[in-house]
DNA sequence: AAAGACCTCATACTTTCGGGTGATTTTACG
DNA sequence: CGTAAAATCACCCGAAAGTATGAGGTCTTT
C-alpha cells in the first residue's frame, strides 16, 4: 500500500482538485434536486453526473498542471550563437542560470515589471521576486537596470 | 543701488557661502582665543585670519559653483552618428530632450540609481527625479527599464 | 530510499521609483 | 530689460522593487 501511495504522490494535486470539483458538482446537483424543477432526479442520475464531473475534474486538473510546466519557451528568441560572438548557452552554463531564471531574465530585459512577468509565466509575484533575486546574485548586480546592462555586455539574449 | 543688487544676483550663493565660512572661522578663532594657549592673540591677528578665511570662502564658493555648471560631459561617449544609422542629435531634438535630460538618461541607461545619478551630477535627488520624470514623459514610458529599451531602439547613446 | 537541484510560494520589512504639485533660480534671447 | 525655457529643489504619497528567511513540492540521480 505504501508503494501505491508513493505512486500517487506526484498526482496529489490533480487528485485533490478532482475530488474538490466532483464534490462541488455533487453539491450543485443536490441543490438543484432540492429547489429546482427536476424533482424526480434519482440518486443514480446524480451519481452519474458526479462521476462525469469527477472525470472532467481529473482532465482539467491534469491540463492545468501540464500547461504550467510544459509551456516552456515564450516567443522570445535566443539560444545558439549570439550577437556578441560568444556562445549563449555556454555563458548561461558558466553563470549557473537555471532555465526559469533565464526566462525571467528575458522578460526583465524587455522592460516588463515583476507583476507582468508573473502574469506571463503563470507564477506568483513572489516567485518572480525569488527568481530575480537569484539572477541578481548570479549576475552580481543589485538592480534590474544593471542586470540589463550585464546581459547586454555578456551578449546574452537577443538585443 | 538696484542695479548693484541685480549685478550681485547671480553670485548670491557664492556670497552666502563666503560669509558663512568667514563667520564660522572667526568663531573658531574666538574659541581658540578664549580657551587655548594662544592667549596673547590680539584682535588684529583675528581680523587677518578672518579676512583670509573669507577670501578662501569666496574662492571655495566660486569653485563649487563653477564645478557644478562647468563640468559638462561625463566620460560617456555619444553624439554624432550612432549605431542605429540615425542621427543622434536629430533624435534628441525631435524628442525635445534638454542637455541635462540627456545626461541623466545616459547615467540611467548605465544602470545607476537615482541617488547615484544625483551624486554624479552634483544635484539633489529630487532634481534627478524631476529630470527623469520629464524624460519618461518625453519618451512615453513608465519605467526606467522601458526607457533603456527605448533608448536602445532609437539608437541613442553608445551601444 | 536518500540527496540535491529547481521551482514554487509566503511573510515581513526596507528601500527605491514614479507621479503630482508647486516654487525659486539661472540662463538664453530678442 | 523682460520673458520663456531650463534647471534646481522640496514635499507628499502610493506603488514597485529588492532583501531575508523559511518551507514545501517535484524531479533526477545515485
Amino acid at each position: 500500500m505504501a508503494s501505491l501511495l508513493a505512486l500517487l504522490q506526484p498526482m496529489r494535486r490533480i487528485i485533490l482538485y478532482s475530488i474538490v470539483l466532483g464534490l462541488l458538482l455533487v453539491l450543485m446537483q443536490y441543490v438543484q434536486y432540492r429547489f429546482l424543477f427536476i424533482r424526480r432526479a434519482d440518486s443514480v442520475y446524480t451519481g452519474i453526473v458526479a462521476a462525469v464531473c469527477c472525470a472532467a475534474g481529473i482532465w482539467g486538473g491534469w491540463r492545468w498542471n501540464y500547461a504550467r510546466r510544459h509551456t516552456p519557451a515564450p516567443e522570445l528568441p535566443l539560444n545558439l550563437p549570439n550577437s556578441a560572438g560568444t556562445n549563449t548557452e555556454a555563458v548561461i552554463a558558466r553563470l549557473g542560470l537555471t532555465p526559469r531564471e533565464v526566462e525571467v531574465l528575458q522578460y526583465l530585459s524587455k522592460g516588463l515589471s515583476n507583476q507582468e512577468i508573473a502574469d506571463a509565466m503563470f507564477v506568483s509575484l513572489n516567485t518572480v521576486k525569488t527568481h530575480i533575486s537569484n539572477v541578481f546574485s548570479k549576475l552580481d548586480v543589485q538592480r534590474r537596470t544593471q542586470a540589463i546592462q550585464k546581459v547586454k555586455s555578456l551578449g546574452l539574449l537577443s538585443d
